[in-house]
RNA sequence: GACCCCAUCGUCUAGAGGCCCAGGACACCGGGUUUUCAUCCCGGCGACGCGGGUUCGAAUCCCGCUGGGGUCACCA
C-alpha cells in the first residue's frame, strides 16, 4: 500500500455538475480513500461574473445526492486548510503575486483585452500563433494609461525552456519552450486566474495528486513552472480521458443546444415552416423571439433556452447534467457505477461494484489513455440492476427525491404504503423512476377503453368473457383482498377448472388495465382493491354488450 | 493553422510477445422458462485502422501514414 494521499476535486460555480465532474469526482474520492487519504473539495469561484451561489449550492446538494462526500470542504468539521471558497482566499493570492513580482517574476501589463482580441485575429489572418511577451513600455505610457483609469493585470515571466508534464496517465508530455507564453495571473478586478488560484491552493492545501480531464492537459505545464517559480514540489498530475457524446466530441451542455437546434430545423423542414424568423418556434415555445433567432444562429447555447424548444418540438436532450439524471428517474448508485466504468475496468468481468469494492480495486494506473463515449442504453441497463438489488428503503428514499424533483406524477399523492407497494411491483420491470408512472400509469386512471386485440385474444375466444364473469363473482366474495390470498385464489379457480393460471388472469388483466400489461395479477389487484378492481370488470363487461 | 493526446466488436472494455483464428458487458437478433409485461436462462451476430519494420513468433515493441479528439481567454 502506497502513503495517504490527499487529492481534491475543485468545480467553478458557473453551472451544475455534469458527467465528466461526477466522474473526476469520484475518481479522485477513490484513489484518497483506497490510500488512506483524503477527498478535499474546493470551490473555484474566482470568475466574478459567472460564478453563482446557486451554482455553488447545487453543486454539493448534487455531490451529496451522489454520495461523493468530502473530508475536507465547505461543511467539514475539518476546517484546517479551509476556507475552500477562493473568492475568501485573495489575500493569500495576492501576497503570493506580490512575491513574484518583488523577484522579477511577474510583471504589470497594460494591454487592454480589446486591444490583445485585435492582435489575436491578425496573428490567425497571418497564420502566426499569438503569444503574449513581456514588452517594454515608457513611462509616459503608463502614465497616460494611468490616467485613463485602465488597470493593469500581472502576467507571468515565463521562463523560456521546454517543460515536462510526467503524467500517471499518460506519461512524459513535453512542449517547447515557446508554448507557454507570459499568462495572466492577476485580473484587473483583483481576482487571481484559474491558473495561479490552483497552483496556490494545491500547494496549499497540500494536495498530491491532481486528477482531472484531458482538456487541461496543455494548462499543466503552465502550472509547473508557477511551482518551480516558487521553490514548491509539484503534485502528481493525471489528466482523464474526455467523455465523448454519441457523435465524439467532448460532451458538454453545448450538445442540448446542438441538439435541440437540429430538433427544430428538422420540424421547420417537414412542417414547411419557417427557419429563418421561427415566429412560429418562439410562439409555441412560449420564448422571445430574438432570443431564439440568435439561440438558432449559434450565437449562444442556452440551456435553458434548449429546454424550452425542446418542449415545443418534443426533442429528447442528452442527459448531461446531474440534475438530467435526478429527474428522469435515475438512481444516484448506478449513475455513479456506471461513471466508474467509463475510462476504467477492474480488470476482471465485474461490472456491478459496490463503493467498498471501488475503493478497494480502484487505481489510476488502470485509468484508460482513450476517450470513452457515453452510453446511455447502458446507463439504463446499470440502472435496472441497481432497481433490482438495493434495499426497499433506499429506493423509497430515491423515489421521494425524484418525485420532488419532477412534477405531474400520480405518485405524488401516494403515502408510504402505496409507494412501497408500486416499488415492489415495478422494480423487476422498471428501468428508471419514469418506468414507474409510465408503466403503472393504468392504476390511477380507470380505463375506458380496451385494446382490441387483447380483448379478442383473452376475453372474446372460447368462453372468455364467462370465466371473467365468474372469476367477478368470486372475486366479489373475495374476504382477503391481500396479494398472497388473491394469488391462492387465482390458483384454486386454475386448479378448479383444469386451465391455466394465464387463462384466469388475463381476461382480468385486460378489463383492469385496459391493455393487459400489468404487474403480477395478485398484486395488481391488491393495489387498485376490491371496489376499484369490480369497478372496472364491471365497466369492462358492459363495454362488451 | 500551431501545439498536444489517442487508436481492440456499433458502444464500454479484457488483453502488458506465444495461454488470442482475441474474452466479458451493453445494444441487436433467435430460442426457452413464466400469470401479460419485465425478470431469468441458452444461443447467435460482431473488432485488433493501414503500411513498414523488430522477432522463431505481434493486438501487444518501433517508425510512418491515416483517422479521431483536445488546447490555443483578464473561463475554469
Amino acid at each position: 500500500m502506497t502513503a495517504p494521499l490527499r487529492t481534491r476535486f475543485a468545480p467553478s460555480p458557473t453551472g451544475s455538475l455534469h458527467v465528466g465532474g461526477v466522474r473526476t469526482a469520484l475518481y479522485c474520492l477513490l484513489e484518497a480513500h483506497g490510500s488512506g487519504g483524503h477527498f478535499l473539495l474546493r470551490i473555484e469561484d474566482t470568475d466574478q461574473a459567472r460564478s453563482t451561489e446557486e451554482a455553488a449550492n447545487g453543486i454539493l446538494r448534487d455531490m451529496r445526492w451522489l454520495d461523493l462526500l468530502w473530508d475536507e470542504g465547505p461543511g467539514t468539521p475539518d476546517q484546517t486548510f479551509g476556507p475552500f471558497f477562493q473568492s475568501q482566499r485573495l489575500d493569500r493570492y495576492r501576497a503570493c503575486v506580490q512575491q513574484l513580482l518583488d523577484e522579477g517574476k511577474a510583471y504589470e501589463a497594460w494591454e487592454s483585452r480589446e486591444e490583445l482580441d485585435v492582435e489575436r485575429k491578425h496573428a490567425e489572418a497571418a497564420k502566426e500563433n499569438f503569444r503574449y511577451r513581456r514588452r517594454p513600455y515608457t513611462a509616459d505610457q503608463i502614465a497616460a494609461w494611468r490616467d485613463e483609469g485602465r488597470l493593469p493585470v500581472v502576467r507571468f515571466a515565463t521562463p523560456r525552456k521546454p517543460v515536462t508534464v510526467v503524467d500517471r496517465i499518460l506519461g512524459e508530455v513535453t512542449v517547447d519552450e515557446d508554448t507557454v507564453d507570459d499568462f495572466v495571473i492577476l485580473k484587473d478586478d483583483g481576482f487571481p486566474t484559474y491558473h495561479f488560484a490552483v497552483v496556490v491552493d494545491d500547494h496549499d492545501m497540500q494536495i498530491d495528486l491532481v486528477l482531472r480531464g484531458q482538456e487541461h492537459l496543455m494548462n499543466t505545464h503552465k502550472h509547473l513552472l508557477l511551482y518551480e517559480a516558487f521553490g514548491w514540489r509539484a503534485p502528481q498530475h493525471g489528466h482523464l480521458p474526455l467523455i465523448f457524446n454519441p457523435t465524439g466530441q467532448k460532451m458538454s451542455k453545448r450538445d442540448k443546444a446542438r441538439v435541440a437546434r437540429e430538433k427544430a430545423r428538422e420540424k421547420a423542414k417537414s412542417t414547411g415552416a419557417d427557419a429563418k424568423t421561427w415566429t412560429w418556434l418562439a410562439e409555441e415555445a412560449g420564448i422571445d423571439r430574438e432570443d431564439l433567432v440568435a439561440f438558432m444562429a449559434k450565437k449562444h447555447d442556452g440551456v435553458s433556452m434548449a429546454e424550452a424548444v425542446a418542449r415545443a418540438t418534443g426533442a429528447t436532450l442528452p442527459l448531461i447534467e446531474v440534475n438530467d439524471f435526478r429527474r428522469d428517474g435515475y438512481l444516484p448508485e448506478a449513475i455513479v457505477n456506471y461513471l466508474c466504468l467509463l475510462g476504467w475496468s477492474p480488470g476482471d468481468d465485474r461490472e456491478v461494484l459496490t463503493r467498498d469494492e471501488m475503493v478497494a480495486v480502484f487505481s489510476i494506473d488502470r485509468v484508460q489513455k482513450t476517450a470513452a463515449r457515453f452510453d446511455a442504453d447502458k446507463l439504463l441497463w446499470m440502472n435496472q440492476e441497481y432497481m433490482k438489488s438495493l434495499p426497499e428503503d433506499t429506493l423509497l428514499e430515491h423515489l421521494g427525491e425524484w418525485l420532488d424533483a419532477v412534477h405531474g406524477s400520480p405518485l405524488h399523492a401516494l403515502d408510504e404504503a402505496g409507494r412501497r407497494a408500486m416499488i415492489r411491483m415495478y422494480r423487476p420491470r422498471a428501468r428508471t423512476f419514469e418506468d414507474l408512472h409510465r408503466l403503472g400509469g393504468f392504476l390511477f386512471v380507470r380505463p375506458t377503453t380496451w385494446a382490441e386485440k387483447q380483448v379478442k385474444k383473452h376475453v372474446l375466444a372460447d368462453g372468455g368473457v364467462e370465466r371473467l364473469r365468474a372469476t367477478r363473482d368470486t372475486l366479489s366474495a373475495q374476504e382477503d383482498f391481500g396479494a398472497d390470498a388473491l394469488a391462492a385464489m387465482f390458483q384454486r379457480l386454475a386448479d378448479d377448472t383444469g386451465l391455466g393460471f394465464g387463462k384466469v388472469a388475463q381476461p382480468v388483466r385486460v378489463a383492469v388495465s385496459g391493455d393487459g400489461v400489468s404487474p403480477e395479477i395478485q398484486d395488481t389487484l391488491a393495489f387498485l382493491g376490491r371496489t376499484e378492481t369490480l369497478a372496472r370488470i364491471d365497466a369492462f363487461l358492459v363495454s362488451l354488450s
